[in-house]
DNA sequence: GTATTAAATGACCATAAGTCAGAAACCAAG
DNA sequence: CTTGGTTTCTGACTTATGGTCATTTAATAC
């Protein structure tokens, strides 16, 4: 008597299916652009049957944007894992939130949807606490790290590794959403490069988080290990 | 034979009648939610006579939108003639972009929505050159102030005043929208109040921007001018 | 084979940005 | 004044699109 759970599973596949076509709608043309009938033509059914998977365009554009936490956090975990010591994987960490926004670009540029609430109308509370619940898991990737270097003496202890990870997360978030769409603008007119400024806004905040141990230690390290090769 | 510019007198005040009824209706609204219907009735005209002074919905927000950079512009003029010396200044214009994004959070909030291409539609060239223009007076101001900073030699001279300005800027923005949607949230729930986190990621930045020399001087006067404070 | 339940459909509705033909107001000249 | 022309304003209309729901189709159970 498995015909429930296949028919649960096929559910869970449509699901998956109308994700797709949406991820696809939504990367070619973005929010506002993309229509509900494009997105039912993508996936090969009627537009009603959209919303008997997903309560309203906005809740697809998440669940899509979800995909993009997962991937983020996977790539997180994976530098974690390759990198030692941990001012290094901090080092590397932003470097990795810069790779994911140059590779995932459409993902990266969906987080901004998330983070702005009168963009929200349609959302449904469900969804709202799955996005939740996938940002906790990221920061809690990018804190421990702080803790770690805090704990190991790295991390200056008077700092709490939460407020780190804030500071850190936004500083670099913000000028690779600059980079994002205005990377030629700030090279052909100003002559600035944003991604050495990235590399140039993360050194120096790391630097000053440093006990005066590690940054003997580790600062010459980073320095020439990034900023030099951009310049 | 002043009929003509009695005309255009009237014409600029019409104009400014409709940026007033735009406002009064994006600020309790937004973007999204707020109608040119409803703007018409604030305004006491016809939707039609709406598209006779700003050819989209977008246009007439990015208007309302420039008077917020105006504003700041006025702000930060001030705070840069009313401190010395220029740590003290950097500082201090830090804490006057939060003081505009709490006194003033409808124009803050309406800054995003420039920043995003995706939402601009709409926007014709003429108004996106106007607000170009604007942020690029803004970003002026800004910068003037770092390249004093190094010609007085409290800022490290290895640094490029532009870098130091998108660094400080990008950082500050970031945080302080984090602060706008998310304060109670990340007050309540892990105990971590966003404004502090503000002043200590701006104190960080300063601390690793400035010259040796400097560093004695001001670090524990940044410091104990407002961190501890907050506490 | 028939009844019951589940899934899918697409015509339809409501909302709202933007348009435009015509009305109203204004002005200059006779 | 009146007339004719010009400017300004209007609001019904068009179009686009997110979301709904009565109906149809398919699957399952008996």
């Amino acid at each position: 008597m498995g015909i429930h759970e296949r028919k649960e599973r096929e559910k869970e596949h449509r699901r998956e299916e109308i994700l797709n076509a949406a991820q696809k709608t939504f990367f070619e043309k973005g929010l506002q652009s993309a229509t509900m009938d494009e997105i039912a033509e993508a996936a090969e059914l009627s537009k009603g049957t959209l919303y008997l998977y997903y309560s309203s365009k906005e809740d697809l554009y998440l669940a899509v944007m979800m995909r993009g936490f997962d991937l983020l956090r996977e790539m997180m975990v994976e530098t974690i894992n390759k990198y030692s010591p941990t001012v290094k994987t901090i080092w590397e960490l932003a470097r990795t939130y810069l790779d994911f926004s140059k590779k995932h670009t459409n993902y990266f540029r969906m987080f901004h949807f998330f983070q702005n609430p009168s963009l929200h109308r349609q959302v449904s509370e469900d969804m709202m606490a799955q996005c939740n619940t996938r940002t906790g898991q990221l920061w809690s990737v990018f804190v421990e790290v702080f803790q770690k270097g805090i704990d190991e003496g790295v991390i200056r202890p008077d700092l709490n590794p939460m407020e780190c990870a804030v500071i850190m997360w936004s500083s670099s978030d913000a000028i690779l959403t600059r980079m994002d769409y205005e990377q030629e603008r700030w090279k052909d007119q100003l002559n600035v490069d944003l991604t050495r400024v990235f590399f140039r806004s993360n050194a120096l905040l790391l630097q000053s988080m440093l006990t005066e141990k590690a940054d003997k230690q580790y600062t010459s390290v980073l320095e020439s290990d990034s900023i030099p090769q951009l310049s």
